[in-house]
DNA sequence: TGCTGATCATCAGTAGCCTGTTTATTAACT
DNA sequence: AGTTAATAAACAGGCTACTGATGATCAGCA
């Protein structure tokens, strides 16, 4: 048996779990999480929520399938999301006159004001975040992330989608 | 203002929210988690499942908190995902006699069968979910994610913990 | 022995993330 | 006009993730 592995062993064995690029996609997602509702804790905002109103920012008045597919969030927890961000105040439902399907979110002065006062601990994430990678390991990560999301963008249950033709 | 604007400019603005690395690894996150239960859907069973029967094949007999350390896991999570696994047969919970406050977590068969059978999706997974990158590329991007995770490990809200000596 | 502080599992409650379905409405086609 | 298909929001229900609290138990120490 011992004799011939070498041969016969083509069969490839799963790395050990502290090396399975998802599980360790998991922990930074976690460690990333941690970091920011720590920096942003006084604002009582989620990393989701924050995406949701930097949406919100370029694209004032889309409705809530929209802001999910630019946020690539999946459009259920987008209405919980959205529904606690109006409740804080920091945007509006309108329902539409065009379409009486859909409600348009609208950013607030509150909305406006928070995304300015949380930039400097967004930053203080980011920075915290990858500490442990010089300036050039920090673009090399950010491009190799940014091609594997975009490359697998479809296969992600809530995709990245771009704002449609009105 | 425009004038100076060049030399008062030392204000950091944070970056598109689509360059943001947590974004980034939110998305990339999903995608893994996607593509697991896409190749595993046969099995039944999630990548935190997975994880948690990945520590038992190497710790059996160990008990929750301690399981939830070495995967990174939140603790009352892992008591959720523990139970669903003993639901499915994959472990068994056993009260200790010599800690009564303890059950300990014992891999079964069908737990270990589980493993082997699922080995070549989990393969799949890899490949797929970085199939954007060449060989080389991906030795990097695991080494940063790697290093990210563990010089952050603290800032986890649930951090990986060793195997306590008993 | 009895007090005190730690520890394991669990519960209650909140948030995020997802699927499939339902309701209301719109668009498209006959 | 009337049927059908498509779409936005919401609902039901399940899984993951976390905090803070509770009950049971154990360990250390007076």
């Amino acid at each position: 048996m011992t004799k011939f592995a070498s041969k016969t062993a083509k069969v490839k064995k799963t790395a050990s779990l502290y090396e399975l690029p998802g599980h360790l996609i998991r922990r930074c997602h976690q460690i990333s999480v941690a970091i920011f509702l720590e920096e942003c804790i006084a604002f009582g905002i989620t990393p989701q929520q924050y995406a949701i109103m930097r949406v919100l920012e370029v694209h004032d008045g889309v409705d809530q399938i929209t802001v999910a597919g630019l946020a690539a969030l999946n459009r259920t927890t987008t209405g919980e999301l959205v529904a606690r961000l109006d409740d804080q105040g920091y945007l509006a439902r309108v329902g539409s006159n065009e379409d009486r399907r859909v409600k348009n979110l609208f950013i607030t002065q509150a909305g406006i004001a928070l995304i300015q006062a949380v930039d400097a601990s967004v930053l203080r994430v980011q920075e915290r975040l990858l500490k442990p990678l010089n300036k050039t390991e920090r673009k090399t990560f950010i491009s190799y992330l940014a091609r594997i999301a975009e490359v697998n963008n479809e296969l992600s249950r809530a995709p990245l989608r771009a704002l449609r033709a009105r």
